[in-house]
DNA sequence: ACATATCCTGACCGTTTGGTCAGGTTTCCT
DNA sequence: AGGAAACCTGACCAAACGGTCAGGATATGT
């Protein structure tokens, strides 16, 4: 059939890598495709053959970036067996070490957030995201209302925003001031004291 | 003196307000100088007498942006009279309604927060920014703390950054997606019930 | 009236950069 | 061997845009 073996997965995954770290380092405005290109090994016409554009190319980032985290949630739901408590507190770690390691890349999710700050594709697929982040998220404290593990005058939802807000806003705070905390005790001593909040009370 | 009446006060404003808006509409990158000029009824050439340049008029957003927020937060600390809870209620509920006013303008906002994420002039002013703002918070706490109107076992610097955290992370999921959310009846609900989890416990 | 500092204009320029394209090269199939 | 589809290159282009500047206009003090 094909004249030459299929390459264009690998290509494609080649660039979206190069592309990643190129964003990261100068963001999405000052990196260049040539850039781009020169960090793939490749040329910058081959960039095109790939990705209609320079937005698509970026468009085509955000599943790379955003879709790891719901596979996370989504396992952690479906691991029935554990009590909830435990679960939501893998949750926090999960969370944050996956904050750590990247956090070179987490430029680019702000530029994410900014663009998602107008209607598009980009402000589209991150209310998709957050959407399903709530749902998941509200559907595990559902169950940990069900099996009394957890208070039974919670709302899941609210709860569930109000955790995620918690998340985001901690990341934001820490990104930008990397040195103004100490993330990995301070993140464990709020979810910790979020956590506490949502156990049934017991008597004294 | 002067062989002409000084209008540069007035001029700035005329033009940081018209950059506000011209930003807000097409964002930092897209806007361009000329915009800005027209906005304002005034030519390029005369934005670059009393900017040096593009980035220089960016800058001097930041602090028509956030001064006002730490002026009202110094605003209530000194309130001194006022019970500890029903103050930090009225900062929920003014927060709340700097926000629904200004969605417009947001967006800037969390272009400010993609600079931020770098180091430059904006990181270091969000920082300090954000510094401050936990600072005035966490001496609210305190003053609450010592007159017993809050829980004595409260750690005020981590309670003020969980409460900045999860403000900063429901501003962010509203913006993105104002119609996933009831901001005005989850943000009163949210802030309610972090508020309880700080009042002294009280026998039942 | 005149000098002068400040304020203001808009045509112009140099550079940058996303995107294109004509022209390869490689591998497989017949 | 030869054709064809896929893959790849890099010089080139046109538009956009930040910034400049020569040349005014205007109000004030003398």
């Amino acid at each position: 059939m094909s004249p030459r073996p299929d390459v264009s997965a690998e290509r494609k995954a080649q660039i979206l890598d190069a592309a990643l770290r190129v964003f990261a380092r100068k963001g999405f405005h000052k990196a260049r495709m040539d850039d781009i290109a020169q960090e793939a090994g490749l040329s910058k016409g081959l960039l095109y053959w790939y990705f209609r554009s320079k937005d698509a190319l970026i468009e085509a980032l955000l599943t790379v970036l955003f879709e790891p985290d719901l596979r996370d949630l989504e396992r952690l739901l479906a691991d029935t067996a554990r009590p909830i408590p435990e679960r939501l507190r893998e949750l926090a770690r999960n969370a944050l070490s996956t904050l750590l390691p990247y956090r070179d890349l987490m430029p680019i999710v702000y530029e994410f957030y900014a663009l998602a700050t107008r209607p598009g594709p980009v402000q589209k697929a991150i209310q998709a995201y957050y959407r399903r982040y709530r749902q998941l998220l509200a559907q595990l404290l559902r169950q940990g209302i069900q099996r009394g593990e957890l208070r039974a005058d919670l709302d899941p939802e609210l709860t569930a925003l109000g955790i995620l807000a918690q998340f985001e806003g901690l990341a934001l705070l820490w990104i930008i001031g990397p040195e103004e905390l100490d993330i990995e005790h301070q993140w464990e001593a709020i979810a910790e004291h979020t956590l506490r909040t949502l156990l049934p009370p017991t008597a004294p």
